[in-house]
DNA sequence: GCCGTTATTGAGTAATCATTCAAGTATTTC
DNA sequence: GAAATACTTGAATGATTACTCAATAACGGC
């Protein structure tokens, strides 16, 4: 009935994510967007209607894929204890590199911009939880299964390590290695081994 | 020999260190900070330098403050332990009040452009050093009471309860209340009840 | 192959950005 | 009170900001 789009959708997300992800939301100018996804202005503001706009794709890019390699993560470990353990090792060691010098774009996001825009705000928000969901289920397999004693609170526990993974993200921003940081994840998940 | 500045230079850098902790280094513009600071620019300017100058000074009058305020809480706490579990409590149930809305100015930084400006990093890496000098030489103090095990790590510990305050910073920026951070802290401080 | 519809282009918008500087003003020293 | 010195003023700088729009191009349905 009319033209087709002539960018493949996902790519140019791919793109302005990393874009994002690497000088955050106010640093980052349209014009840089414009280099970093090959679309000009126009079709840029057509597809996605503002910067804001395209920074909330993004963001919900950037946590499809998150969640995504957290629920593999946490299917594929032998056990949700494990799982868990395996996730924090990943994030400390670096796992994909950019991960590392990047930090996270959610957590980046909540205090760049969340307390100013509550509607980036609660995009963010949303994420987090489905992530800190992912933990929750994880924690009370582990009941299930023993390894965590039946009278812990799943919620709150996953909760405190939702507080640990944001807390690394800024000690990772400060330039602590490999080593600081696992220090932090072995006193964090004894809270686990009680 | 000259004429003197006549604005007192405290209460610039009070007025600047709100607005950038307001709103952010980035979106933080040079006449908003002419309008906070009733300095034209090119006071503004023979006085700092430049913006990121003036920031810098922003940065060291708000750790200035932060550290005095923790180190007063510390020594008048009945015990080390205490005093620990006191900074969380005030942390957690707002303080102020504009620093649960606001965060804290050295995290916030970190995430917003501490990966980006090596010399910004840096100093807001050295204030929060300063910070967990104090955590650490508390938790010294706490051995020595025998309030904490002699096999536990000081320094491990210091920088988990430092993860754990980023953390909490974050978590106050998702909007979450004084009682889930309450969770989160009960989780953390646990882990010096071993 | 033509028409209706939609995507693409990229120069152009007004506003705002951080910064500068020449002119004017106030203070100290002698 | 004159000379020297340094602070204050605020308009102006060129660059960059997010965003727009009229013109052009390309596709699907018939």
């Amino acid at each position: 009935m009319a033209r087709p789009a002539s960018f493949d959708r996902e790519q140019v997300l791919e793109r302005a994510t990393a874009t994002f992800w690497e000088h955050g939301y106010c640093a980052t100018s349209v014009s840089q967007l414009v280099q970093a996804t090959h679309l000009q202005p126009g079709s840029l503001y057509a597809a996605f209607e503002s910067k804001e706009g395209l920074f909330l794709a993004a963001l919900d890019h950037y946590a499809r894929h998150s969640v995504e390699r957290l629920r593999d993560l946490l299917e594929d470990a032998p056990d949700p204890v494990q799982g868990i353990e395996t996730f924090f090792e990943v994030l400390v060691s670096g796992g994909t590199g950019d991960g590392q010098r990047r930090g996270c774009l959610l957590v980046n996001t909540v205090l760049e911009i969340g307390r100013h825009n509550p509607g980036i705000q609660a995009r963010v928000k949303s994420h987090l939880d489905e992530i800190e969901g992912l933990f929750v289920a994880a924690l009370e397999q582990a009941q299930a299964l023993g390894l965590l004693g039946a009278d812990r609170s799943p919620g709150s526990l996953a909760k405190f390590l939702m507080t640990t993974l944001w807390g690394l993200r800024v000690l990772g921003g400060t330039g602590a290695d490999a080593a600081d940081q696992r220090l932090v994840v072995r006193q964090a998940l004894s809270v686990l081994r009680t």
